[in-house]
DNA sequence: CATGAATGAGTTTTCATTCAT
DNA sequence: CATGAATGAAAACTCATTCAT
C-alpha cells in the first residue's frame, strides 16, 4: 500500500532530494510535477503511485525536515554537556552545518513561516514547536549550572535565544534577512558576510546582556 | 508605469488595493490577474497598460508598502521625543496599528522575508534596509540621554530590538509566528494571545536585559 | 458574462455543431474537450470562456436537443387538423426529417436514456417528458373527432404510439435497434431496412390493433 | 482468453461479477481496470493474461449477458404451456426477477442498444436477436390454441409485444425510461411507481388491442 | 505463471499576456 | 485610450497497458 516505504532508501531520497530541490527553488506553487519527476529520474505515473498528490508530498517533506531538525539539532544539544555559551555557540554552528548539509530541506522549513503556507504549518504537528522546548530546556540547566542570573526568566531568556537562531537561519536562506544582518553588522555590500561573523556578533550580544552590571 | 501615474489618485490606491487584497490572501503565485482585474473593476488589458506585467504590479505594490513602513513606522518616531522605553512601547503598538489599517500591505512585506521571493527582494532598493538606520538612531538617541548603559553596543542593542520588531510583525501575519509566540509565553491554545501581552512581553524582557545589575 | 451568447449565431451554431458531432461520435466520456475545440475552430481556452466546462457545454447541447424536439416535433402537430392516422405517419416521417437534418443532435438526444447518463436526465427538466403530454393530447383529439374507439384509454394508446415513436427514433441512431427492427419485419442482412419500411409497418400495425372487430 | 477459461467457475465468475460491477455501476469508459482487479481480487497483470484488453473483457461479458437472456428468459417459456396471457405476465415478471439477480449485467446488456455502443453491438453475434424468434414463436403457439385472432399478423404482434418488454427492461435500468412510464401511468413524483404496476398497464393495454370487438 | 511497479500520453482546466476593435 | 475575447502553453492528475522480477 504504501508504495514510496517499499523503495529502496536511495531511491527514496533520490526523489524527496530531487522533490525538496525543486520545491527550495520555486517555491510550493512554483515547482511543478514535471520537472521533479524529471530530476528525481522517474515517470510521471510513478510520483502519484508514491504520493496521493503534491500536498501529500510537501507533507513528506515537511516531515523530513522535521526529523532532520529534531534529531541532529534539538536533541544532540542535551546530553553534551558543555557550558551555555558553548552550547550556543554549537547550536548555531549546527544550523549553519545542517544548512550546508540539506540547504533545500532547510530553506522549505524556513517557508513555512512565511504567508501562504498556513495549509501547511497548520497540520503540522506542533512538534515543529519543540524547538521552544529545547531552547527553554537548554537554559534551565545554564541556569541550574548559575551560569545565568537567577532573576532572568526562562521563558524571555529563551525567546531571544530563540529569536536570533530563527533570524540567523533565516539569513541562510533568504536574501532579505542576509541584508538585514549585514545592515547592523555594518558590513559593506562588497565584503563577505561569513556565518562566523554573525554568530560572534550574536554571541556577544548574549553575553552583553547576561552580564551587565 | 507612466500611464498608472496619470490616473486620478482615487483610482490608482483603488487598483494597488485591490491587486495587494488578492496577492495578500493567494500569494504572488496564487493571485490571478483576471480576479485582480475584477476587485480593481478595470479591464484586462488596462491593467497591462499601466504595468508591464505581474511582476511589474507586484513591485509598485512592495514600493507602496515601503512608503507605508518608512512614513508611518520608521520615520514617525524620531521627531517626538519620549523615553527610550515609551518610544519602543510607540513602536510595536504602532506596527499593530499598521497591521490593522492597512493588513494586506503588511502581510506582503512581511513574505518578503521568505523564501522565493528573492527575485523581489533582491531588486528593492535598499530602502528596505532603512528599518535598521531607525531602530539604531532610536538607541543611539536614548543613549545620548542616557537611558541606556554607555557600554551597549548601538549595533547590538538595535539587532535585538529589530528582531523582536520583525518577530512581532511575522507573528501578526503568519501562523506559524504566532504559535511560536504562544509556546514562549506559554499560552494554552484555547486562550486568547493578545497583541498586548505580546508587546508587555517583549518590554519586560528589554528591560530585563538593559537594567541589570 | 454569458460570453457564449455574445457570440455571432453563426459561431454559436459552429461550436455547438462542432461539440455535439464529438459527443455523438464517442459519447459524453469518450469525447476530449482538446478534440471538440480542433472541430470548432477555437482554442482550448476559448471553450471554457463559452462554458464553465464540458458538463456545462453538454447540458447546452442537450438544451438545444430539446428545443429541436419541441419545436419541430411536438408542437408542430398541434395546430394542423389532420387525421389521426396521417398525424402519426406524419410524425414518424418528421422523426426522421429531423434525423436527417440534426443527426448529431437526436444521437445525444437519444442517449439520454442510457445508463451513465443519469447525472444529465436527472437535472433535465421534465421538459423532455414532454412528448409524453402531445403524444396524449394527439390521441385525445383523435377521439373526439371519433376516429378512436371510446373504450380504448388515452394513456394506454398513448404509450403504445410512444413505444413505437421511440423505438423507431432509436433504430436511426442504434444498430442495435436497428437490428430489431430487421428481425421483426424479416429483413434480410443484405437487403436494405428503408425508414419508410419502417414507418409503414407501424403504421399497418396501429391501424390492426384500433380497428378489430 | 484460454488462459481465463482454465481458471476455476468460481474464480472466473468472481472476475465477471466484480468487472461487471464497475462496468454497470460507471460505464465502459468510466471503469477502471485497476478498480476491477482490486474488487476481483486478482493482480492488473493477471487481468492482461486473462483477457487481451478491457475491450475482450467487455465483450466476455456481454456474452454472459446473452447466455442469462437466452437460458433464463427467452428459453424457458417454450417448454411451458401456459395461455398467452400468463405467458407474457411470467415474462415480464422473469425480466423483473433476473433484474432483482443479475442487475449489473442487465445495466450493461441495455447499454447494448445505447449510443456509442457500436463497437460491441456491431461485433455481437446476432444471437442477441435472438429476443425476437422467441417472441414471435409465443405469438405463433397462441396463435395455434386460438388465443389471438388469426387476421393479427405474428410479427406485428410480436413486435408490439417486445416494444412492451424492452421498454420494461429499460425503465428498470434508466432513469429517464422510469420517467418515461411514471407520465404514461399517471404517477406522481412522490407516488411509488412499482413493477407491478408497469406489468399490469401492460397487460391491460395488450388485452384491449387484441380482443376488440 | 503471477505480480504490481512503471510508463507516458492523455485528460480537463487555468491563466498571464496579447491585440483587434 | 480602453476593452475583453482569444490564445496556447502549462498545470495537476489518471489510466490502459507492459514487463522485469
Amino acid at each position: 500500500m504504501n508504495a514510496f516505504a517499499k523503495l529502496p532508501q536511495k531511491k527514496q531520497v533520490h526523489i524527496l532530494d530531487a522533490a525538496t530541490e525543486s520545491f527550495a527553488e520555486k517555491g510550493y506553487f512554483g515547482a511543478s510535477i514535471k520537472e521533479i519527476c524529471q530530476r528525481a529520474d522517474i515517470s510521471n505515473g510513478a510520483l502519484y503511485k508514491y504520493f496521493r498528490n503534491k500536498e501529500e508530498l510537501y507533507f513528506v517533506i515537511l516531515k523530513k525536515c522535521q526529523d532532520i531538525l529534531v534529531q541532529q539539532l534539538y536533541e544532540r544539544h542535551t546530553q553534551l554537556n558543555h557550558s551555555f555559551k558553548t552550547t550556543v555557540r554549537m547550536y548555531l554552528e549546527q544550523i549553519e552545518t545542517l544548512h550546508k548539509k540539506y540547504p533545500n530541506y532547510i530553506r522549505i522549513y524556513a517557508n513555512l513561516g512565511s504567508n501562504n503556507m498556513e495549509l501547511f504549518s497548520q497540520k503540522m504537528h506542533d512538534d515543529f514547536m519543540k524547538s521552544g522546548s529545547y531552547v527553554i530546556s537548554m537554559v534551565s540547566e545554564a541556569k541550574q549550572r548559575n551560569e545565568i542570573p537567577q532573576h532572568i526568566d526562562d521563558n524571555v531568556l529563551a525567546f531571544l535565544l530563540d529569536n536570533y537562531f530563527i533570524l540567523f537561519l533565516y539569513s541562510l536562506v533568504s536574501d532579505y534577512h542576509e541584508k538585514r544582518f549585514r545592515s547592523f553588522l555594518r558590513i559593506k555590500e562588497n565584503e563577505a558576510l561569513t556565518s562566523k561573523k554573525k554568530i560572534n556578533f550574536i554571541l556577544d550580544a548574549i553575553e552583553i546582556f547576561m552580564h551587565q552590571r
